[in-house]
Parts: structure tokens; sequence; C-alpha cells
DNA sequence: ACCTGAACACCGTTCAAGT
DNA sequence: ACCTGAACACCGTTCAAGT
């Protein structure tokens, strides 16, 4: 195993002949750690696949030997942070302490990854398998907080909606809800903003906690009517 | 005034000559419909400043003399469907009716249009009439209802959250969540999945409906209690 | 001020050639 | 099977020239 520094000195003295090297010198996992890589560097507008080719040291084009599409890596990346979501609370503390603690971490995770909110919403866990794990330690937490199993997917889903709703707000810019010149047409909303107390992002995270407190407290109230009406 | 029919023949007949025309063919109001129409046709993909150029008969270049970016036609396009969100309950009905219609549709306005959900997210509201008209109609419902004035844009941040990420949902492919092969990793989940009662896009219905319901009386509870603390 | 037409600097992706 | 290198079909945006 050599080092970084020995490996980057013998790439730069002999770059990579053509055919196909002796093993893959490409994989998932690397792929996804060199596009965090690049995000980190240069964020999202940065991550282009020549970018991420380069971080490699390969060509663009052999990225698309591993992955199918650009979209495809971004959703590998996806699962990597979903990887750091903290779900330990199910299992140890009441559903709804749990529920609440991952919502937080879930939201905090995603709001340096805009562009992701989208792509977790819509593409298919079957091969994101840590965004799969993190679903059944949540499952599994509900069903032991004795959340009927028919509706612990609609609870999922539905807190899962708000956190990424929340997770698009922490990067909108600080006066977003200035009204501008035409304050008369709005004067209601506008005395609102004004009277809000917290600004940038802490008003941000007050109307997460805010809307939490009470999509949780509301969950609350459906799981009790749920468990008397089915006995 | 002539006919559509007869613009375009007299378009095909006499294309336009260089140079400054007598009066301003492009606007921010043709730009936006041109721009619905394209979507209307080729879907998001195939809105392109070309395309909706060709939409309008103009060079790509001349949409520059009105409109910053792709971006800010967006932009446009996502105030024009604010315009059709229902806010009628507000003044009318409690505030909690009021606010549960809105959220409803509020979501079917913008789950057929998924890239506007950033947008809207990020947007100042400045530049955007329609979508502050509709704030400050909601901003005064709740006031009447009896919301104090530095909670009311929390409780419409936090509603909005929970909608756009709930109408990201709407476009998700019909077995997001099925399991695959290794359903053995998570069984708590793949159980819960095939409990669901509804299929496709009934059952992101069902799930915005419950964290709605939720969230809704979990706000009642909210106010309940700062009109006590506050007197 | 507001068009046209040509050009620029990209972008994701494909594919033949090579081992 | 898995690289390189060249090429393709775009894309949003800029800018001089024209009226």
């Amino acid at each position: 195993m050599e080092s970084p520094a020995a490996d980057a000195r013998e790439a730069a003295a002999h770059p990579r002949r053509r055919g196909r090297p002796p093993r893959p010198v490409l994989s998932r996992e690397k792929i996804t750690t060199a596009a965090l890589a690049v995000v980190g560097r240069a964020g999202y507008p940065g991550l282009t696949m020549a970018a991420l080719a380069r971080e490699l040291k390969t060509a663009p084009s052999a990225l698309y030997n591993h992955v199918a599409s650009k979209d495809e890596v971004l959703n590998w990346v996806q699962d990597d942070v979903c990887e750091t979501i903290d779900t330990s609370g199910f299992g140890k503390d009441p559903w709804d302490l749990a529920l609440s603690r991952w919502a937080y971490s879930y939201r905090a995770a995603f709001a340096p990854h805009p562009p992701l909110i989208p792509i977790i919403a819509v593409f298919p866990v079957a091969g994101a398998p840590h965004t799969l794990a993190m679903y059944e330690r949540v499952a599994a937490g509900l069903r032991e907080g004795g959340w009927p199993e028919d509706m612990v997917v609609d609870v999922i889903v539905a807190v899962e909606s708000f956190v990424l709703g929340s997770a698009m707000d922490v990067s909108a810019p600080e006066g977003i809800f200035d009204v501008g010149e035409r304050g008369d047409l709005a004067p209601t909303f506008a005395a609102a903003v004004a009277a809000r107390p917290a600004r940038g992002a802490a008003s941000a995270d007050a109307a997460f906690g805010l809307g939490l407190s009470a999509l949780v407290a509301g969950l609350r109230g459906t799981l009790a009517s749920a468990r008397a009406t089915r006995g």
C-alpha cells in the first residue's frame, strides 16, 4: 500500500497508457468519495464529470464504465450523506423523541447539499443501501412505539417531506422575505416579517422547530385515535 | 389587433430584419406565457432558451434584453403558478380550515412543476408579486385567526416546507420504496411498504393528508398555549 | 433600447481503439 | 472488462452590428 503522495508522484511521472489497466482504478466508493471532495472544494456548480475525472486522475469517459449518468453519481452521494443521519434514538427513547432527533439530524445532513434534496425524494431506495438501512431503523422504532404497520410509511414520508422542504429553506438568502419598494401591497406580511425575532439562518431554524413540534404533537394525537378505533 | 393566425403568416412571410423593432416584441408576460407553453408541450427538459426563443419567434439572444438568466425565467413561471393557488378560505373560514385548503391547493399547483420547487424556496419575494400577494392573504388570515404577529411567518414557512417537500414526492416513480433483492436487510420497512393500502400517486396523497392533519392539529395546540402564556 | 447572427466556453455522453 | 482520446450534440450566455 503506497502513500497518496507517492501515488501522486507516480501518476505524474507515468500517466496511464491506453488500454485496460491490470486492476480497475475506479469503483462506486472511489467515485463517491471523489465527488464529495470536489463538492467540498468547488461546491455543486463545480461538480462536473470532467472535474470528477480530474480528481480521480482518469478520463471523463472512464466514469461511464461504472456509472450510468451524472444523476446516478448524485444518487450515490446522497446515499453516503444518509449514512451520517442519527437514528440512535429509535429503540431507546420514546418514538416521538427519537423521531424528532432523527428529523433534526436529517435536516442538518442535507442542508449543505441542496441539489441532493430533489434526488432523494425521487430515486428508488433499492440502489441506496444506507438510505434503506435508515428507513429500516425508523420503521422498526415506530412499530415498537405502537404505530400500526400500514401507517408507518406514511408517517415516515410525512416527516421526511417536512424535513426536506425545511432543508431547502436553509440555503435561502438572508433577505428572501424583504418585500421591497411595494411594501404597501403586503402590509400585514411585511409587518410579520419585521416582527420576527430571529434573522438569517436562525429564523429558518425557528420555523423548523415550530413546525416539527407541531407535527410530532399532531402525530401523537393521530396514533392515540388510531389505537382507540382499532383496539 | 391581428389574429394569432395572421401573426403567424406575417412572421413566416416577413422574417424580422436586423435592428431594433418599432415596438418591443418581448416582455416579462410574453416570455412567461411562452415558457409555460413550451413546458406544456415538451416538459422541463424541453424548456431551453433556444426553444423559448423559437416559441416567441426571436433569436435566443433577444431574451437577454428582458431577463438576466434562465433562472429568472423559472422564477417568473413560478410566480405565475402561485397565482392559481386557492387562498379564498382566509377571512371566511376558521384559520385552520383555510390553512389546510391553501396547503392542498399549493401542493396541487406545484406537483406538475418539480423544477420550480427549489426555486420558490430560495428566490426573494420582492420580484414575485403574485407570490407576495399570496403570503399577504395567508398572513392576514392567520392574524385574524388570533396568531401573534411574530409567529405568523414561522407558521407560513413551516406549512410551506411541508407542502413543497410533499410536492416533490408526487413525481416519485411508482416503486420508489420497493426494497429489491435484499429485502432481508430491511424486513420491517419492507413489510410496512407492503402493508400500505394505497399505491402510486394515491399513496403520496395519503401521506400528505396524514401529515397535514397532524401539522394543523399541532398548530392549534401551539396557538392555544401561545395565547395562554401571553394573555 | 432592442433586435439578429455569429461566436464562446462550456456541458454530459458516446464510441472506436487499445490492452 | 476497463482504460484513453477524439468527437458529438447540445447548453446558457456574450457581444458587435444594425436600426
